[in-house]
DNA sequence: TTTTCTTTGTCAATCCTTTGACAATGTTGA
DNA sequence: TCAACATTGTCAAAGGATTGACAAAGAAAA
């Protein structure tokens, strides 16, 4: 696709547009000017209009941008084009309040199965997913396209199963566990550290 | 406190030093130099002594730092120094999933009730909390302080919710709804947009 | 003690990101 | 069809963040 290297700060802007856009198409706009998005969205138009340029131009001067082609290109950008297989590891809350995300399915983003070391877990099912056992993970794989494991589990236990998981082809991490997953570098881990969100709250409480 | 204005690319960069030094601390290290530490975090020396310094000096030309006191000033900027009380606004699996968090009481961050608004959800108890309905918030907020509101419930509730914290005095909004929460400039929102994250991963899946 | 070694705190240079400005271009209305 | 208008795409300037370098300060060793 493109070749410039984009960078990160851009990459987490885009799924923000895309939200405000998708919220706007559901409300029935059809075209829509960088100046107006900036103002809903509190960001300059300036980088509105910068940042999609970096992907190809999308608007039309003295228009602006139709909605609905550009959730289209942000989408096709963020591979929301091709679906995806996905697997959570762990079945607790986390893991199966993720694996509930009513809107995935919409984004091509397909849960597949829950995974879990604790029996009582594996019997119940969440929102018709199978919950297999941990034991089962390794056929699963060797049966299963997986793109992406979500982990949520301790982190005393995610590097060896990342490792299980990568070493039978997963290459995408969506992990949840307390610790910086490292793997080899063409596998791409999502670190979310939930706590470190929190406390950048309990920060601006102190000081602002 | 400190005067100058710190930016939020420091702040975000402080829980993840109070992780890696916490671990450190439980591995029994007592000293580390930024130039170690940056080995393990991946970051420059040069940046953990810039963060540091901001805040003052805590290490010691020719020795490094103390992990036990680094970690004492880092959580006194933070604001874990003081305790929290929070609620969580909906018992759902992602409610729940966070009122369970093991390492909150640690850090003075006390989840004191739930709040649903579907019966189910309020007979049960998560780890020995009391979950209310809905209809108990107003008096609660009345006879209880609340630092930090979490808010786990449909976007297309979550405005008005949050706006009825606001208006019992809640200044502190940990977001999880789909939506950027817009309140008065006294209040402290950090929205966590847990999609956006798997997006990036869907970017990187797609382009590296 | 004294010397050598280590490592911080800090400054300036570099690099990256954001913003403002405007020519180019297509839209809209007459 | 043409003139007036709106808005993009893009460039350069401004603003921030990160890095490298080194003097100052204290630790460790002799």
């Amino acid at each position: 696709m493109e070749n410039r290297a984009i960078s990160q700060a851009v990459i987490k802007r885009l799924p923000r547009y895309m939200r405000y856009l998708t919220e706007m198409r559901a409300r029935g706009v059809v075209r829509i000017s960088s100046q107006e998005l900036s103002e809903q969205m509190k960001v300059t138009a300036s980088q509105i209009r910068q940042d999609l340029n970096l992907f190809g131009g999308f608007g039309q001067q003295g228009y602006g941008y139709n909605v609905e082609n550009l959730i289209h290109e942000i989408g096709s950008i963020l591979g929301l084009d091709q679906s995806h297989d996905i697997i959570v590891i762990g079945a607790g809350n986390l893991g199966r309040a993720l694996a509930g995300y009513a809107n995935f399915e919409n984004r091509g983003l397909y849960i597949r199965a829950l995974f879990d070391i604790a029996p009582e877990n594996t019997v119940s099912q969440v929102r018709g997913l199978p919950v297999y056992s941990m034991d089962a993970l390794p056929e699963y794989l060797r049966n299963n396209r997986v793109d992406i494991a979500v982990l949520t589990i301790p982190k005393t236990a995610a590097l060896a199963v990342a490792q299980t998981l990568y070493n039978n082809g997963v290459r995408g991490f969506w992990n949840f566990a307390h610790l910086d997953l490292e793997l080899p570098a063409d596998a791409y881990v999502e670190n979310v550290h939930l706590s470190d969100s929190l406390m950048q709250l309990t920060y601006r409480l102190k000081h602002q």
